[in-house]
DNA sequence: CACTAATTTATACGTACGTACAAATAAATT
DNA sequence: AATTTATTTGTACGTACGTATAAATTAGTG
């Protein structure tokens, strides 16, 4: 009878952050993070259709509504999947940027500094062996060209992508701000692709493993930078 | 009876290609070809798990089970869309390469040449105001990070890709292969992205219209061309 | 310990999915 | 014109989905 009336009045479910006064590690904390876990793995081999909150229960070894009741709707669900990360990523970004804006005094940001520096921290997290972070990589992979992931993305890296923008521009003077946009779309691709583990290189190169993501970083900032400084010569 | 009959021996449908002994126009054609479109259309709007046979039918104007006839289960239905226009697109690039090798003569081809070429085909494609090219590069983009995606396109453009990576080898000697691989899978990224018409680029520039293709084309040459000579210089 | 709130479990609903079968129609062939 | 084949339609099956409700359980608090 109680447990009725409660159910009647409710607006039972947290749905997003926990409560304030709640310990930080506590049985529902430790809940959401493996929901976000399973989540983030699922979405990223199967794509957001192809995987079922059923499926995101199950791998987290609970049932299904608990799912629901710590994130709400399956597009909730999703989009703290994708927060999670992006706000450690976009921490990394912005602390990179502040330093070498530092060192640069009043001068312009090499441009090698500037694409190390956004690209390091994905490719470092996403090859560390934390299979979390290899999730979340591949994952951004296939959000990038699809609508759902386009406006996750706007939402969440959109911000700092300006930032690094602004400084490429400055120490790019006389380039075309669209070829300065279309350099960096160019860059956060392949990143992309390097993390998204395809196998396709192996395939391409007929090497038997994947290369080690960081010395196709290496590769990937000396491609891009010379890139960048192309289009200053119009 | 009859009906019944035939019903019970059936191996029914032809599921892949057209009766040879078929006119190219007939019904059966233009029908498959309505399929193609509309499941193209689909299936780039909403990814594989996203789009349904349903949906595909209706927009073809055209019962469930008609789908089924003509391409079988799904997966088939799709690997149909992507190759059709996938042999398109290799035989244009087959014969830019067939003839930059001609000019070329002994020697190596240029590496802008090769950039150029490769992307040439799929950027104009794309630009060209056919909407199914469009939806068809969009497709793609989607693909490109996804497992799924990844074994269709190695099983419809991983060869001539082998092909044209042969040549940038050549033509970059001295650079490591595993870095030209790398470069071509950016360069390919970058193709797939500017395709992709997320809508992300203006967002970042401020623009309101998207670029129009042929101008991040441009773009695209010169930054990659750089960035692939970039690779000998160890 | 009692009690309240937070969380987890169990179950169910309505919908949409991929696929299949049988019948009806249209085209092609003889 | 008759008959066979190709194509389209109409309908149905079994399954899985996202979501919701109600009950049971656990944890925190006085």
């Amino acid at each position: 009878m109680r447990q009725q009336l409660r159910s009647l009045n409710v607006i039972p479910e947290p749905e997003t952050a926990r409560k304030p006064g709640r310990p930080k590690g506590g049985r529902s904390e430790q809940t959401r993070e493996r929901i976000l876990d399973a989540a983030e793995q699922l979405f990223a081999d199967r794509g957001y259709d192809g995987a079922s909150i059923r499926d995101v229960a199950s791998v987290a070894g609970l049932q299904i509504h608990s799912v629901g009741y710590h994130f709400g709707p399956k597009e909730q669900l999703f989009d703290a999947v994708v927060a999670r990360r992006a706000d450690i990523m976009t921490a990394l970004r912005r602390e990179a940027l502040e330093e070498a804006k530092q060192r640069a005094g009043d001068g312009a940001i090499p441009i090698m500094q500037l694409v190390r520096d956004y690209v390091s921290p994905f490719i470092q997290s996403a090859s560390h062996g934390d299979v979390g972070w290899r999730n979340y990589a591949a994952l951004m992979g296939r959000l990038a060209n699809s609508p759902l992931g386009t406006e996750i993305i706007a939402r969440h890296y959109d911000e700092t992508a300006r930032a690094y923008i602004a400084e490429l521009q400055r120490a790019l003077a006389g380039a075309e701000p669209e070829d300065v946009v279309d350099g960096f779309s160019a860059m956060v691709a392949a990143m992309l692709g390097i993390c998204a583990a395809t196998g396709r290189p192996e395939r391409l190169s007929g090497r038997d493993g994947q290369r080690p993501p960081e010395d196709s970083f290496e590769t990937l900032v000396r491609f891009h930078t010379a890139g960048f400084l192309a289009l200053t010569s119009a």
